[in-house]
DNA sequence: CTGTTAGCGCTTTCAG
DNA sequence: CTGAAAGCGCTAACAG
């Protein structure tokens, strides 16, 4: 709105058909140059990358983008910028990418869906060649945006029957039931939830939640973090549930490896022992799992291979390629010492 | 290479002309009505909208960003996705930015100084309006292609007299040396440091050392942890410093709140107290820094200023407002329990 | 192997 | 307030 709707400096940029004026051949020629060298004869090749060093040369990926109809930009919505799940993801499937030519143009959404749609028109106002959303659940408008686009897309992070096109995660309500399981055989009788605002995350509780409480016949307390998952909102919802619950025995899943951090810390704090009194479950694995004390149990999915495949996969669809529309990682129980 | 120079499936991308075809007017009157509303009667602009949402026409911004020489793109070469102090930062340096009608296109480099100059170009083929690095030291292939490219350019994390055109930052060798006064008042005649391989990191960790030799007459030794500060880097150079240099008591100045935290971790496993037996002093008062036990003595840098700063004075440039060239920040060393 | 000819879908003058 | 004309810098056929 500030926009004063300057105009840029004229800066005397060099186009491929100075170079080409340099070089003594047409603009065309250089393109071509450029982009199949092996189409050029040697000798021309030579004074064309002569030309280019001499001038300083920077292909326009505008004018391109626009005359060939493919921009070689990814789009990748993603909820968190700091959150060290997603990011960790989009350094793999980032790189992945570029290997192939591509690049990534992020955003993040925030955990407001409505901010979703007005993102998708944005990016796809730049053309991007295909585009990664996390999650399933997006709006009717969403879906129907992305599909006039044409371009393959990649939901992330979760499964679903009817993607938009492909999608690669695992199932959380399955996750949540699997910690059930594995607290109810480690003989735990209590159990407790730390959860963010966090669609995922929240179907992840209920499925623990429901299970959980057909071994145990209690109900299973839930402490909402909000919107962030982080050490001390945590510690505080740790000391919610004791103050709360009193709930000072017994076994606590966390939606987040973070939260769970600041559980322990909390829980210590107290003189509570980690996982004498209270067991500690957490969630994604992060680095410092194995490095805290003690050491977190935790549920782990491959991100790494979450990152391959979700670039893979859209490569594939780029290429022509016949790709698998849904992939279900799964995801593993890593059993350390907090639980 | 793998490129099958695969033709996108042409879908029946809606354009201006089409709109503008249904709503009874021109291409040209479409434009004016999307980029000066203000300039078309109510009755066209009432047509056109309805025209807009019957056809679900997405503005193709490549043709406007080639025609108009303003890609509304802002590049942002940042050292590392996955480091919640660089990416905290990007969340208000975007926010601030979208605000503005600017997207930002962001890459990592990691921490090879090499692969910065490739990224730059790839990121000037995309004309992006202004470019954001991190730290000062940038080649002068860089520094010519930046010139060449005419756009604003911050530089963040660090200062100098001579930018390309704005930086943002702070001195990392006063705050090294600031710590190593704070140290050394807090009565500590011995000094380690925990440094990960990064060029600011290494910086402070010099002039810590030189400082806090001048008070100690002792060298101060130093754990490196490679490439990337984790907790469990810093618990492994923590284990290394007792191990090798029978570092029991003292104080440990650590490049980073991560490393900060391993070390604290290392400590309390083996049986030593913080601060009693051993102070630590991190760096970056990470939102978890208060929030672990004990709380982390820290030096605090105004990320959000830092944000803030360095996105308004790139927009300033952009609107052709005058604006300092040089931001210096300063930092706080917050005293906390951990030393 | 190289050049010619047409656009890509917009923004920007300049007229009316 | 609206339209006509001219490009932005490149790629994509098609000739030669």
């Amino acid at each position: 709105m500030a926009d004063k709707n300057f105009k840029k400096p004229d800066t005397n940029r060099v186009t491929m058909a100075d170079v080409g004026r340099l070089a003594g051949v047409t603009q065309v020629t250089v393109s071509r140059a450029l982009s199949h060298p092996d189409k050029v004869s040697k000798k021309t090749l030579h004074s064309i990358q002569d030309a280019i060093a001499a001038t300083g040369f920077v292909p326009n990926a505008v004018a391109g983008a626009l005359a060939s109809k493919r921009s070689k930009l990814v789009s990748a919505l993603i909820p968190s910028l700091t959150n060290v799940v997603y990011t960790s993801f989009m350094a793999t499937f980032s790189e992945h990418l570029r290997q192939n030519g591509y690049q990534v143009l992020m955003s993040e959404t925030g955990f407001d869906p409505a901010n979703e749609d007005a993102l998708i028109a944005t990016h796809l106002s730049r053309r991007p060649d295909a585009m990664l959303l996390t999650g399933v659940r997006h709006s009717d408008k969403a879906r129907k945006q992305l599909q006039g686009a044409g371009i393959p897309v990649v939901e992330i992070w979760d499964i679903t029957d009817i993607p938009i096109d492909i999608c690669v995660g695992f199932n959380h309500s399955a996750a949540g039931r699997a910690v059930a399981e594995y607290l109810n055989a480690k003989g735990h009788s209590f159990a407790a939830t730390i959860t963010a605002d966090d669609e995922r995350a929240l179907r992840r509780q209920s499925a623990f939640a429901e299970r959980f409480s057909t071994f145990s016949r209690t109900t299973v307390p839930d402490a909402n973090t909000g919107g962030i998952a982080s050490i001390g909102a945590g510690r505080e919802a740790m000391a919610h549930l004791i103050d709360q619950y009193g709930f000072q025995s017994g076994a606590v899943f966390c939606s987040s490896d973070l939260s769970a951090h600041g559980a322990i810390i909390e829980l210590r704090t107290r003189g509570l022992k980690v996982p004498q009194d209270v067991a500690v479950v957490g969630f994604g694995d992060q680095d410092f799992a194995r490095d805290i004390d003690p050491a977190l149990t935790t549920v782990a999915v491959d991100r790494l291979q979450l990152g391959h495949l979700a670039a893979s996969s859209l490569l594939d669809r780029l290429t022509g390629q016949p790709t698998k529309s849904i992939h279900d990682l799964g995801f593993e129980i890593l059993t350390r010492a907090s639980a």
